[in-house]
DNA sequence: GCGCACGTGAACAGTATGAACTCAAGGAGT
DNA sequence: ACTCCTTGAGTTCATACTGTTCACGTGCGC
């Protein structure tokens, strides 16, 4: 059930200073049935007046996207302000950034739901929709443990995105670890075949989960001269955003 | 892998003022391995300044148990009030309060987990484990959308103590208790065939159990690469104890 | 005693893997 | 400048395990 089938939509405010990116969420948003993008603001300071403004006018914003990388404000020290201000507005952290204590921290900052770009349209309507399970699961009486432990079970990410055949996901979180602790250790890239025997696993698996995420943007692929014979192609996660 | 096992115990401040009450917490909090109750606060103004004290000494919490119900301070404001020292300690509300209302807002405070007195042992405990795998899956080098997915699953209760249909928990315990020993002796993990094996029943039953715990977090599910053919999955105990 | 619900495992279709292969691309030698 | 030669890219396919379906006990309620 929810909650929005009978009442008015829930009413999304997107904070991103990038306006292309700004406009595909609020599209994002007009998608999925239920949402509704009332704002969108370029800046920290701009999300938080913006915020004001809708509370004064009496239709306060439910649902708050928030990029973490914007120019006047990190994206914490908006959520920061937001609780600062006794707001409770849900809040979902929408960034490129991957850094383990941003992450840490937001959810100290009571920000429920974390998604990295670059994503896809499903993986963003399953963050709103479970947004939606878990207000609509607490709309009822009173709380008993059961009804708090599903309504906090609807913010769980449910094992998402459906990969292309012939990829398990374990496989390609195992790739996707090696090459993002290369490009934090500064190592540089990797050769399928140096990949495969890192993982033991073999070239042809390694090549097809590395063109998998060449392909998806998450890797780039280039080919290394200089060496005798046809050039071997080296992998390296792509830089955020 | 949980965090503890080589290094220190989570340190955990108690805050609750009925002393009986905050024994058995502290008790509690003694029995599930790999957490230490460092202090018991009987007031909101008591709790703040012990977290204060605990950060200048150098050992600082790492978890706030937190009564809602306080004599000076509602727990809320207490929960406000560590934000706005800028602390992002984990908090777990544990409170005989149904308001809804204050369970929204404990979210908006960045508290992880609500606890409803009374509650069992098992109940608490697995509020417990689960902070524990989330902050053991946010320790290793960069984010994915995949680990950060997983991390937060840790955090949400698995819909209620209600296993899935077809699923019995006996036979589940049984698996279960497979697993931790082979992970107490260093075994390393099995694979659904040899669970099955190993304890005389169908691989099709094992894998039903063992992708239950996969699911639920509790056991890490990883392809055993090097063979010819499509990859055995195999399974090892992820939880903490 | 009868039916119904449910956990189990045999059988089967589906699918990810790596060995072995062919093909492609660049440098080295003349 | 042309060919040779080296070396890895990309493909094919047998293979072994996965994941699902469905018929069969088994136990419980009526």
């Amino acid at each position: 059930m929810s909650a929005r089938e009978a009442g008015r939509p829930w009413r999304v405010l997107v904070i991103d200073d990038e306006p292309i990116m700004a406009a595909a969420h609020a599209d994002f948003v007009a998608r999925v049935p239920g949402f509704e993008c009332v704002a969108v603001a370029g800046s920290g300071q701009e999300g938080l007046r913006e915020l004001d403004a809708q509370s004064a006018a009496g239709t306060p914003v439910d649902l708050v996207l928030l990029d973490m990388n914007l120019p006047d404000l990190h994206g914490l020290d908006v959520a920061r302000r937001i609780r600062g201000r006794g707001s409770t507005v849900d809040i979902i952290a929408i960034t490129a950034v991957r850094d383990l204590a941003v992450v840490r921290t937001a959810v100290s900052a009571g920000i429920t739901q974390y998604l990295i770009k670059p994503f896809t349209f499903a993986m963003f309507a399953a963050k709103l929709e479970g947004f939606d399970r878990f207000h609509s699961s607490l709309t009822a009486g009173a709380a008993t443990q059961d009804s708090i432990d599903s309504a906090f079970a609807a913010l769980r990410p449910q094992t998402s995105a459906a990969l292309p055949k012939g990829l398990i996901r374990e496989t390609l979180e195992q790739i996707a670890d090696l090459l993002q602790s290369d490009a934090a250790a500064g190592r540089g890239s990797r050769s399928a075949t140096e990949v495969a025997e890192a993982l033991d696993m073999s070239r042809v698996t390694a090549r097809r989960y590395l063109e998998h995420l060449s392909a998806s943007g998450q890797a780039g692929r280039r080919p290394r001269h200089g060496t005798r014979g046809r050039p071997e192609f080296e992998y390296a996660w792509a830089a955020a955003d």
